[in-house]
DNA sequence: TTGCAGCGGTGACCGAAGTTACTGCACAGC
DNA sequence: GCTGTGCAGTAACTTCGGTCACCGCTGCAA
């Protein structure tokens, strides 16, 4: 294992969970825009992301629907769950960017939630952030108007690329909120006006 | 402790855990409308709910948020969750019907997910079923109509009321629905004129 | 009995956003 | 050169749902 990916894991466990995880854990390097768990699959290993960034999706009546991003020290609560239920999985993963990750093996994972409490922690740590995360998104839903969806998904891909270009096409940005490519295009040459972003070839820029 | 809640508990739990429980649970009765857990408190024992119906909501932006209904054998897990770290309740809990059910204090809960897997796993269970429901909401916000979405929200609250009438008014409905009453009027008029729920003195029948 | 509060029904209106359909542009590959 | 493909811009229209205003009913309390 090397170097950079060590310094990691001991960034964020010590002791025995560290040995263990050291011991079983599998690093794993992914192309972007592979899709790195498919829907229906069962999993074996749960992924801790060292760097990169994976969109994690579900499918609800065929429609596909954004569940979370992946970035560096997160894991995936729904490989977690289904893992540990040894059931299906219900979503599909696919990396946005280059992305290192580690793999946990599930039968580990159980072992390590029952014996180390801080691991345990992690994993309710990361349900809450998840669920907040939805909340979120069904306040944004309920009360907010397209101009300010927009606006704020783009703020948010401003940091997850850590670039000030945003550098997706208005039908990706419609697909990723749930409605069509012209609303996006009509939404932002609002906004465009407004002054509070601006568009060019490198990708959009929020002012 | 009564026996109809010895029974309850026998049936979810076993072994020494279901002893640890006995000991050190205590159990509470509620009138329907009460407020069983304010915002901004800091939650001493984690519910567990034997009979009755309780609502749990948050407030985003000065909105409240439906998040949850308890039913029996379930729990809190935002309660649990600002318990375990010692934090101020976001959510605020009122009950809909005359509600008993057990308090398990921060403590043992804490003693008690280290100590008994199958413990650890029910919260785990509850994370993932609220996560889903939150996906559910999101998945009809984002692609369902009103109608749709009146008429799921009937069904549900028919089976948690155990009851073919719902009584509930018109702006309540509104309300958790989160949109306005006239709205609700008139979808649930459309809705009666094809037939698939009817309004009578004793509530609101689906059909 | 009067008045008022809560509930439901309804018509008129308007704005947000989804839909359709077309344009223009850049770029790639033959 | 053409041609196909993918992306953005935009006008016209429709539909859904939120809002306003007002009515009528019931039941309760002064």
């Amino acid at each position: 294992m090397e170097e950079s990916v060590q310094a990691l894991l001991r960034n964020q466990f010590q002791g025995e969970l560290l040995d263990a995880i050291q011991k079983s854990a599998v690093v794993k390097e992914f192309a972007p825009q592979t899709e790195i768990l498919r829907e229906g699959q069962f999993v074996k290993a749960v992924p801790l992301v060292i760097s990169g960034l994976v969109k994690v999706y579900t499918r609800f009546n065929d429609k596909e629907l954004l569940l979370y991003y992946l970035q560096a020290n997160e894991s995936c609560i729904m490989s977690f769950s289904s893992g540990i239920r040894n059931e299906a999985s219900k979503v599909f993963a696919i990396t946005e960017e280059p992305t290192k990750l580690i793999l946990l093996p599930v039968s580990s994972v159980l072992e390590w939630i029952k014996q180390f409490p801080t691991f345990n922690d992690l994993f309710y740590q990361f349900y809450n952030q998840r669920y907040y995360e939805l909340l979120e998104s069904i306040h944004q839903l309920l009360f907010n108007k397209m101009d300010t969806r927009v606006l704020e998904f783009l703020k948010k891909r401003q940091e997850l690329a850590n670039s000030p270009y945003i550098k997706l096409s208005h039908s990706r940005i419609a697909n990723e909120l749930g409605t069509a490519r012209e609303v996006i295009s009509r939404v932002i040459k609002k906004l465009e006006t407004e002054g509070v972003l601006s568009q060019t070839a490198e990708g959009i820029v929020v002012l």
